[in-house]
RNA sequence: GUGGACGUAGCUCAACCGGUUAGAGCACUGGACUGUGACUCCAGUGGCUGGGGGUUCGAGUCCCCUCGUCCACCCCA
């Protein structure tokens, strides 16, 4: 073995790569059909924008970005989620000046972790972002795109977990009263916890210890410290959920990795992810545009891991066989009088490959099943004489000599082709 | 970053307590079948046992190191 990929990056190869383009069309024209419109922003950023919308104390920041100075000095990092660089360009290009603007974008992400099953280095995302809408259709709404988007690409399953994290208004003193009660249970809480306790309580609500777990069992809920406008804006989301017919559980202790989150946050899960299970995750972020110096605006946004969708969808895929022909030509003559032929074939919108290789028509035979053609076309001495070909269908092993002229058109109308 | 399992042919795996020339299935190539794939039968190609060091008369097997994969923790999509 000589030189093969990094460690967490991993190659796509074509069959895999299908089922991709599968989820990728199908989630494209399930946010058209909501207004989205794509952003292609870059993959490399200034680290000072992440630092500014993830948070310095978030595990992101702290230990899994790919950050590296470049020739001039300045400190870029590949980006470990899409959100800011979204937001970046939303500020830059002033886009706030159209009242909504909702953007989706797909593509890799990086974060150095250990992977593990549906956790890669690279990885892959699609993501929605709803910005200038601080109405909780919009987040009810977004929701029930998603759980359309899991229905319609087939995936089975998928469990939606709501909560609501605050404002900047009420949040505060809801830290304060959850570290209080902290304080008191500190010799059951794990070392990460306690740890954390003061730049970040809220994560102990979501520590999987078991010691942690039992000791804030009774820890205050979120939910009885939000302000008017919080709880509102949450029972509003809840209601619309349930006029769209959208089954939402809450989940208080569903806490974020990212600190940019207000209000709504969410997870949808799915069993057969292993410990990663979850498919999409998201929420409203209404202070990050004008943290980094854009106007105040509202935003909810989602991303979705194309590695664990696909992973889930793999358990009913099957192949298929598929629709392209094997050109196979016997002699220099009719491999010559072959590639005019294909010429106009494949103007005419066949998927055709010539087989080349020396070997006997068998052998051929062999190559083209391998391929899981759906066509095999040969071209021999008599078929060349008479302007004729013989096509086999290698789904049925019929077979039957076309003239030239038609093989394309009898070709292209076979079903599955 | 931490813990556990595992690295043997292209793939999936076998090889007793350390013992002769490391096997099988699948795949691949050819033949049975002169121009017809899949099913069947026959034959053949294919290995620095991940890499390095050590113990031993002798290492795929035992020990150490290293690299890698997987799973889990942490965290997350």
């Amino acid at each position: 073995m000589s030189i093969t990929a990094i460690r967490g990056f991993n190659d796509i190869l074509p069959e895999e790569a299908e089922l991709w383009r599968r989820i990728e069309e199908e989630s494209v024209n399930v946010f058209a059909s909501y207004g989205f419109s794509e952003i292609k922003a870059p993959i490399v950023e200034r680290t000072e924008l992440f630092l500014r919308s993830i948070g310095e104390t978030t595990d992101i920041v702290e230990k899994e970005m790919y950050t590296f100075l470049d020739r001039n000095g300045d400190s870029l990092t590949l980006r470990p989620e899409g959100t800011a660089p979204v937001v970046r360009a939303y500020i830059e290009h002033r886009l706030y000046e159209c009242p909504v603007t909702k953007l989706y974008y797909a593509g890799p992400m990086f974060r150095y972790e250990r992977p593990q099953k549906g956790r890669y280095r690279q990885f892959y995302q699609i993501g929605a972002e709803v910005l200038g809408d601080a109405s909780p259709k919009a987040d009810a709404e977004t929701l029930e795109m998603l759980m359309r988007l899991f229905e319609t690409i087939g995936l089975k399953g998928a469990v939606l977990q709501i909560n609501s994290l605050g404002c900047p208004g009420c949040r505060p003193a809801y830290k304060e009263l959850l570290y209080a009660f902290l304080l008191e249970r500190k010799e059951s809480l794990c070392v990460n916890c306690i740890r954390r306790m003061d730049t970040n309580p809220l994560r102990a609500l979501d520590c999987k210890n078991p010691g942690c777990i039992e000791a804030t069992k009774d820890a205050p809920p979120i939910a009885e410290s939000l302000c008017a406008d919080c709880a509102g804006h949450f029972r509003a989301v809840q209601s619309t959920l349930g006029r769209l017919g959208i089954e939402a559980s809450i989940n208080k202790r569903m806490v974020r990795g990212l600190d940019y989150y207000t209000k709504t946050t969410f997870e949808i899960t799915a069993s057969g992810l292993g410990a990663q299970n979850a498919v999409a995750a998201g929420g409203r972020y209404d202070g990050l545009v004008s943290g980094l110096g854009g106007p105040e605006t509202p935003c909810f946004g989602f991303a979705m891991g194309i590695e664990r969708v696909a992973l889930l969808l793999k358990e009913n895929g099957f192949l298929k066989r598929r629709p392209l022909s094997v050109f196979i030509a016997m002699g220099d003559e009719a491999e010559l009088k072959g590639v005019e032929l294909l010429r106009e074939w494949r103007k005419k919108g066949i998927r055709i490959v010539e087989d080349f290789s020396e070997g006997s028509l068998k052998s051929r035979m062999k190559r083209a099943d391998r391929i899981r053609a759906r066509y095999a076309l040969i071209l021999g001495t008599d078929e060349l004489r008479h302007g004729e070909i013989t096509v086999k269908d290698m789904t049925t092993a019929g077979q039957e000599r076309l003239k030239w002229e038609i093989v394309a058109d009898r070709i292209s109308s076979a079903e599955g082709y």
